[in-house]
RNA sequence: GUGACCGUAGCUCAAUGGUAGAGCUCCAGAUUGUGGUUCUGGCCGUUGCGGGUUCGAGUCCCGUCGGUCACCCCA
């Protein structure tokens, strides 16, 4: 049987990398007083039609239940929250500032940094219609990447604005209605040569619109309405962290007003994470009856874990977690078969008290039995055989011993808690 | 979804159309109470799958599935 397209196996060290991403997430999250939440993994494929907008809907993992209901496996987390929002919007004191890490599903082809399932961390902010809130935002998404090791030399986030775009598009006489199309042609005006560029926007039939201004505007560095976040977040001492770009647009509907996405400055990856603000989302969700301002973001696992792995400190940094995780604190060597029950006993009496305890299930040659200890990671060996009552301590950095009597293990153990 | 390239042992890769191999990993022994070295031995394949051409196919052809990259977009 082969593994379906895009999914994937977590064996042990693929898990450990990964779970080290979810707890910086968490971590990082906390630090900036957000709470978890977390919804369905299955929604009414009504949800994302309505409210994502655009590529989303060409990629839902989507299919018909036996109750006949049409579902989709979520492929982002955006719709649910507003949902859940709009649903209590009354319980909660405002702002909110919650966070998730739930897995998404897109139906897309694979290739590296895409899969077809991944983890993503979502952080939002709920009730702040104030560019401080943007700010606060962008803070967090530079302080997850310097958890992770990173530096100013690894990353950028880059940072445009619709609302700039809106007035850009209304100078040239262009109508509302018509925003989210001009939207898609700025998005792609990048990758397209102007002449097809032009092609496209002459449907608006707008003499100054042309693919020369468009991308004149586009290449300013003009902070415009963005300077009070630039000046929050050099007050906070991470403006090397930002830059202007208004080549950044975000292909999802419900975006509003600022925006922006991650990169490597290496330009190896795709977009490490990405977000704005969404502040009709939570109208359109609730039929009006719920008005809040809200922005957020995602940070998706499998380009962050490439970018790890192809940057030295980095990785450094991950590799020292994933080995400390995964280490055992003692390894109790059974030299004499006939001790095994003594050893027993003090397994049981190590692990009630907190310590991680690995042992031989089977009869093994002592030789054996060490190198088993070094292969855990173990920091100390006990060594259980015809000096019983004593045991033999072995520190395995040192190669060093000392004989301790079984009843005064423990207290010799807690004597020397941080070195274990 | 479209196009290009690629599929051989758990991993990395060999094999002018002529008997499917090596290194690493793993297991065991050398070493009966002390560790990353060394040496020896062992396990491991319907050459992704299905068809075709041929005396003979891992190798050539067709299909299919999977992978990588590009387009598209973004986590």
């Amino acid at each position: 049987m082969q593994l379906l397209p895009g999914f994937r196996d977590f064996y042990p060290d693929a898990c450990a990398r990964r779970n080290y991403i979810l707890s910086t997430w968490r971590e990082v999250a906390r630090r900036y007083g957000y709470v978890e939440y977390d919804g369905p993994v299955l929604e009414s494929v009504e949800l994302y039609k309505k409210k994502s907008g655009g590529e989303l809907v060409g990629q839902l993992f989507d299919f018909v239940d036996k109750g006949g209901r049409h579902v989709a496996m979520r492929p982002e987390m955006t719709p649910t929250l507003a949902r859940m929002v709009a649903a209590r919007a009354k319980d909660f004191k405002k702002p909110l500032k919650w966070f998730c890490c739930p897995q998404f599903f897109r139906y897309e082809k694979q290739q590296r940094g895409r899969g077809r399932e991944f983890y993503q961390f979502n952080a939002d902010l709920i009730g702040e219609a104030s560019l401080t809130a943007d700010a606060e935002l962008i803070a967090l998404v530079i302080d997850l990447l310097r958890a992770f090791g990173f530096t100013a030399r690894d990353f950028v986030v880059r940072l445009s604005s619709r609302t700039a775009w809106q007035e850009f598009f209304a100078r040239v006489g262009g109508k509302p209605e018509d925003e989210y199309e001009f939207f898609q042609i700025v998005d792609k005006a990048e990758r397209t040569p102007p002449e097809k560029t032009n092609e496209a926007l002459a449907k608006f039939g707008l003499p100054e619109l042309t693919a020369e201004s468009l991308l004149a505007f586009m290449h300013s560095k003009d902070p415009g309405s963005l300077a009070p976040i630039l000046e929050d977040l050099r007050a906070r001492g991470l403006a090397e962290y930002v830059e202007i770009d208004y080549a950044i647009v975000r292909g999802l509907a419900y975006y509003t007003g600022v925006v922006w996405e991650v990169f490597d400055r290496g330009k190896n990856e795709r977009a490490l994470a990405g977000g704005g603000r969404y502040d009709r989302l939570l109208a359109l969700m609730s039929d009006g009856r719920v008005d809040l301002p809200a922005l957020g973001f995602g940070m998706g696992d499998i380009v962050l874990d490439n970018l790890i792995s192809d940057t030295p400190a980095a990785r450094e940094k991950r590799d020292a977690w994933v080995a400390r995780e995964r280490a055992c604190d003692i390894y109790l060597v059974i030299a004499k078969e006939e001790a095994r029950p003594q050893a027993l006993g003090l397994v049981q009496q190590l692990r009630e008290g907190g310590l991680r305890v690995d042992f031989p299930l089977g009869p093994a040659k002592v030789g054996k039995q060490f190198q088993a200890a070094e292969q855990l990671g173990a920091r100390l060996a006990l060594l259980v055989g015809d000096e019983w009552p004593g045991v033999k301590v072995k520190h395995l950095a040192t190669r060093t011993e000392e004989l301790v009597p079984n009843t005064e293990l423990a207290e010799w153990l807690r004597n020397r808690q941080k070195d274990i």
